[in-house]
DNA sequence: ATCCTAGTCGTCTCCCTGACGATAAAAAGC
DNA sequence: GCTTTTTATCGTCAGGGAGACGACTAGGAT
């Protein structure tokens, strides 16, 4: 840090780019935006922006996902903020050279987890922005066989593996979820981001013995057909102690 | 992306920091450097400095502890590097708005894990360096009652509590160890980065028990007095399935 | 020769998990 | 109304991993 004079530091940019998932119809999806103007005109990328003078980087992220989509993040003592809702952390920094072809840019990726939302608000500006399966995102030649701007589908790739992992090992599959949900709701969470199948009776035998991931809520629920199903919302729990096992192929 | 004028952006210096983390006589350390300049003169702080015009992110943390640790890193595809027996990966970033007085100062934090090293040499420039064990930098005033520069005590517990979770479930612990070790080398590793005694049976069996995590190198050594022990190198495996389980207190 | 130290193998028990049968309670179809 | 379908929930059982711990081995130190 003393190698550089201060007043004489290259030019950097540094931004924030999002990667929002929720679970819609049994898939898993991301938001993604249309660009509006070059470099990658026309093209699907993640919504971000530029971190301003006087902001940190997650109050950045957190005021982009609530021009997004209008969940509102509540910042906590770490780095992660939960929002109503929803959950925001800090993904990874992404600084390749040649990544944005105007200037050298930063990004620093956030990973948002929102439940089913009732339709992606198109947000300030005038883009259009809507709700991807992550697997049409990801798969050969992205979206309608146009890939991703930038390297949004990298970052976006490591987002998907994060929250893959990471509700294996913690309670975060509940932000997905409304604020009450049953545990077939909660299943079909791990269904979809894991994209398994699971055993019903094991999974509920699971979820509802881990002390503190689960509480009852008081009433049943019928959403889905069939027997009405318990009502739970989040408990106090962050880390899963064991572990939600992700079974491999 | 497009809410601000590309060429009106505000003004960041990007930097990386290193957490270089190794095991001495039994105690988790990190590298510590005394800084010779305002501010925070005279504080230990972590090794870093500014990012090149040109330069990737991994690029720059690998110049750095190759400048420092004289470890030379070879950049893999990923985001994570091997350098010779040294891991290095990205940690988090760290952006708050006033975290370096002089100025807007983003910060990409690694994270790498070295074998013991001969002795810290102090690098390209003049600044001294030394091993610190990590409880006495992030214990109550930090060293000598002297807290780390910066943010620095911050990222160097993300940091630890990087690698004390990271080698849980991988394969990562060996990064620690020279390209020979032995079982009982291995297990002081995991005892030293836990702070924590583990049964040498059950440990034995564990890690001898998991298809690609150790290969037997063949030989045997004396070097802790004892028995004589069988050499092993790192497998292939570099996800432990299943994991090594940190015991609760 | 004896003790000490560290390494390695084995055993036993508990608990978690996966596989899967059985029952319960609602909606959908007839 | 009755049956079928769907979803939820409870139980059972076998296999595997992990903690606790005994036993044996092979060097150095005294």
């Amino acid at each position: 840090m003393s190698r550089y004079d201060p007043s004489a530091f290259p030019p950097f940019a540094v931004t924030v780019d999002l990667v929002v998932l929720t679970v819609r119809e049994h898939a898993l999806c991301a938001l993604v935006v249309r660009r509006g103007e070059p470099p990658f005109q026309g093209y699907w990328a993640l919504p971000g922006g530029f971190v301003r003078p006087d902001e940190g980087l997650a109050e950045a992220a957190a005021r982009e996902l609530a021009e997004e989509t209008g969940l509102r993040a509540h910042t906590t003592p770490g780095q992660n903020s939960v929002a109503a809702g929803a959950h925001l952390e800090q993904l990874a920094t992404y600084g390749h050279p040649q990544r944005d072809p105007r200037m050298r840019v930063v990004s620093v990726a956030h990973l948002a987890l929102a439940p089913d939302l009732p339709a992606p608000r198109p947000g300030g500006d005038a883009r259009s922005a809507r709700w991807a399966p992550v697997g049409e995102l990801l798969g050969p030649g992205g979206e309608e066989g146009v890939p991703l701007a930038f390297d949004h589908a990298a970052i976006l790739a490591d987002g998907v593996e994060r929250a893959r992992s990471k509700i294996e090992y913690s309670s975060l599959a509940t932000a997905f979820c409304p604020a009450e949900f049953t545990v077939g709701e909660l299943r079909r969470v791990y269904e979809s981001v894991w994209g398994v199948a699971l055993d019903p009776r094991n999974f509920h035998r699971k979820v509802t013995g881990t002390p503190g991931f689960l509480v009852p809520a008081g009433g049943t629920t019928t959403r889905q057909g069939g027997r009405p199903a318990q009502l739970f919302r989040a408990g106090g729990a962050t880390v899963l102690n064991p572990p939600m096992l992700r079974p491999e192929p």
